[in-house]
DNA sequence: AAGCGTGCGGCAAGCGGTTGCCAAAAGTTG
DNA sequence: CAACTTTTGGCAACCGCTTGCCGCACGCTT
């Protein structure tokens, strides 16, 4: 090993056997390699900026060193903070998991850390969030955001981020196909010989929560189906019983419903109330999250690469944060969805 | 509205109406409270250390300008970044979203950042984010933890960490009483008339799955019950179908499998094949995840607060951290067990 | 051989807070 | 009212790292 110095090896030595209390610093790095703090920095950070001699020489010390740089410090002096924050409505759902999952892997690959925060359905707490961590993230990924479209314009102005779920013009997207989801689903019912459909609605403030019922008349009606719409519910198993009772009273022979977590719910208390599925009444959901598949009788429902949407969404918002090449970054990705036909939906009764 | 200098009032004014470019620091609510920025500090970090009145001033100043302090900044000179991560070995296992569930709850509450990272059930990784992540985090919770005794020692010696569900006696442990779970599961076994028993494995590093299977086979062997093993299996629903095929195999009429989600996998295989439960065979699962319930049949399994285990977790690191409230942190939690009877268990075949 | 461009590394000024130390102000006491 | 104690708030030195700017040394051109 070629010594800068006698201190260096000297220091290196004691180091190595006495390990420092404290845990080494750029400068413990530096007085090792025997370079100035700014070469290390250097060195770490943009390595072409530096004789590759130097280079190895400081990486060397660094890892004798075991040497982490402080993000903390780092940040301070950059500006950055290389996390970024991901808000979604309620940890507890399921279809979260699944961009969280998504996120965190996309994150992670890029060396970023995942701040993840549930808003609790609220938009104040949403709001909340975005201003406290205003400068502890880089970037935010709203989730299926409860804001307005002003507050949205708003925050984006001073933040960088990308919605998703949440259409907005304010800042990048990445949507769910719901619409055409939707008319796949009516199509799947039609075909079966429904005539009476039920749209069971979710939380009002959620905006796919509009979308989807908006879609769903406009193409039922189109259908010359007899629409029916109950809700709102929270989108939660628990919601289900209600949900089930109500869309039974419409005299509905099929439902889409908000999403799986109430469809589920909704096929326990059908169940238990001694309604077959599918024969008494078919039942499609959406967003095919962990469970659908194995609940009695498997749902028939809405599909889309919900993980991948979250990869997409941390892409663009990374893009957003490095604008370095060029292209601009794109404002709107479309996940593609299909549906995914199990056993919850069947022949209307006749 | 007592302006405290003229000076104050303009750069106020002038503040309200055209908004700085650059978010406001500490020093520009000094200096609107025409205090200096150490009394800024104190006001906002000891409010008793300063004056009321003064107090007052500032805040107003504070709120005036929507300021929020770097926690970077606050962290660089502090030492501590107010944040704990939270290392799952598989963000894809709904087990772990109970916890995260809990820990980010009580987190919140203690107004602490999650830092939630995927451990992909490798103990390398594992590793590493402990390394890379320590000037980031102030504690770390170890779910499942990978990692050897004597790497977590030596890890436990320089990082405030709890584990959970992973015996170690070198950092507070909550834990599950698994021994007593499956106790009780081979008891409601017995009772239904099962005299062949299967435990199912898990992943071999993992410890609690060693744990399971230790007691398994300690007290179905007491019971004088005819005993098998299989596996190990990646704890999946995926892996169901082998493990299903297998457990057929060894002609057991019961097993215990290491989780629900394995366990899962195997009623949809047994059901595939056309082997009836609980009439041919019964299946206990464990943890009660998301889904247990209205699986099909639902699943008989060994449940546990899992999401409050998260919280006491937190409660832990979080006394570790802030040793102020003089008695010793506890050292460890065991949080109780109870099997859930469901469907999936019922008397032995004749 | 002198002039000049360029690559490399050091200096030092921050980034936005915290905190030990000290002095001024305010309150106490006899 | 003087002497003394307690508050209260300012000064300035960090915390660990980044980065603009500068100068040195080397190599190339003419």
């Amino acid at each position: 090993m070629a010594n800068p110095s006698m201190e260096a090896a000297t220091r290196g030595a004691a180091d190595a056997s006495a390990r420092r209390d404290r845990p080494p610093t750029i400068r413990d790095v530096a007085e090792l390699a025997g370079v100035a703090t700014s070469t290390v920095s250097r060195a770490l950070s943009r390595p072409d900026r530096v004789n590759p001699r130097t280079r190895v020489r400081i990486e060397e010390a660094a890892a004798e060193l075991n040497y982490v740089p402080s993000s903390q410090a780092r940040g301070l002096s950059s500006g950055r903070t290389n996390a970024v924050a991901v808000l979604v409505p309620d940890i507890t759902n399921p279809f979260y998991f699944d961009i969280i999952r998504g996120t965190q892997h996309q994150l992670k690959a890029a060396g970023v850390t995942q701040l993840l925060v549930d808003t609790e359905e609220s938009s104040e707490m949403e709001l909340d969030a975005l201003h406290k961590m205003r400068k502890s993230a880089d970037g935010f990924i709203l989730a299926a955001s409860r804001l307005t479209d002003a507050q949205l314009a708003e925050v984006s102005q001073s933040q960088a981020l990308v919605t998703f779920n949440r259409a907005s013009t304010s800042a990048p997207t990445v949507m769910i196909d719901t619409p055409s989801a939707i008319i796949q689903a009516l199509e799947h019912l039609a075909s079966l010989g429904h005539h009476k459909v039920c749209y069971v609605a979710g939380p009002p403030t959620s905006w796919s929560n509009q979308l989807r019922w908006k879609v769903f008349e406009e193409d039922a009606t189109k259908r010359g189906m007899e629409v029916h719409r109950i809700g709102p519910y929270t989108p939660k198993t628990t919601s289900g019983a209600a949900a089930a009772d109500a869309a039974v009273r419409t005299g509905a022979t099929a439902c889409i419903v908000f999403n799986d977590l109430l469809a589920i719910g909704m096929l326990q208390r059908l169940q238990a109330r001694g309604i077959r599925v599918p024969a008494d009444m078919s039942i499609i959901g959406s967003d095919d999250i962990f469970g659908a598949d194995f609940c009695n009788p498997p749902l028939t429902t809405i599909s889309s690469p919900i993980e991948q949407a979250g990869r997409v969404a941390v892409s663009m918002l990374l893009a957003q944060l490095n604008p370095l090449s060029g292209s601009a970054s794109r404002q709107l990705a479309v996940m593609p969805t299909h549906l995914t036909v199990r056993e919850s939906t069947g022949p209307a009764p006749v």
